[in-house]
DNA sequence: TGCCATGCCTCAAGCTCTGAGGTACAAGCC
DNA sequence: GGCTTGTACCTCAGAGCTTGAGGCATGGCA
């Protein structure tokens, strides 16, 4: 079992919730999202471009996100940023997160407390 | 997009951690935890046979777990166990799930806090 | 007899993420 | 000039996980 050297596992759909917050707050493009959701989640969590492009791609098809070319230094650089329907998609995201968390800190106190203490 | 109709979405490897938790409490077949995840997250979460026999089967070869048959009204049932090494396995993957939380709630507050009134 | 619930199991399909790879430009160094 | 490094974009094969459907067998109930 080659065991999973990534990150720790869980998550799916996390990436995507996280770069709607982040852009939610500024606009960004994708190569500067990649580190600042590091940065955000104090290095917990990182996802690689091969992550992050494509989703940045598909939340604008979806109409989550509009994009804008900018030419920095004779570079590239498509800036995000957040439409109103992604507001509202990230509203709901953030509250379906809650609640799975919520839905899984009950199940693992629900019983009587009895575990070796955790780290 | 098939609007991913089954669970909230997220989630990767928290079946497994449910499982420990549930089986730390006391022994259970498989069948058995099937609803008592359900029940144990409030509906919130729930995960089909496919997902949970597999899992059953891997934590057994991995030594996290034992199983004993038990024959109730002619009929078969594994019963599994979670063994010392389980119970450490669980602790450490608790640790893990609670430092990404953290990680992940620090991310969604880390700004000024700025978005409208979640849900 | 037929049907449903219990109880085990498997498998194809789908999705997501990882990790490696590829392009291009700019700047620094020798 | 030539090389390497950093920025910035992109893609793709492969692996891991879960879903959903299916199969098998028994027992109870109508």
């Amino acid at each position: 079992m080659p065991p999973r050297k990534s990150n720790p596992a869980f998550l799916n759909g996390v990436p995507e919730m996280l770069l709607l917050e982040l852009l939610a707050r500024r606009p960004m493009y994708g190569y500067e999202l990649v580190q600042a959701i590091k940065t955000a989640t104090g290095g917990q969590l990182e996802f690689g471009e091969g992550c992050v492009y494509p989703i940045l791609h598909r939340l604008e098809e979806q109409g989550v996100l509009v994009s804008s070319r900018q030419l920095v230094g004779g570079r590239q650089r498509f800036v995000y940023e957040v439409t109103d329907r992604g507001r509202g998609q990230l509203a709901e995201t953030i509250g379906a997160w809650q609640r799975v968390v919520a839905a899984i800190d009950h199940a693992l106190q629900g019983g009587e407390r009895g575990r070796t203490a955790v780290a």
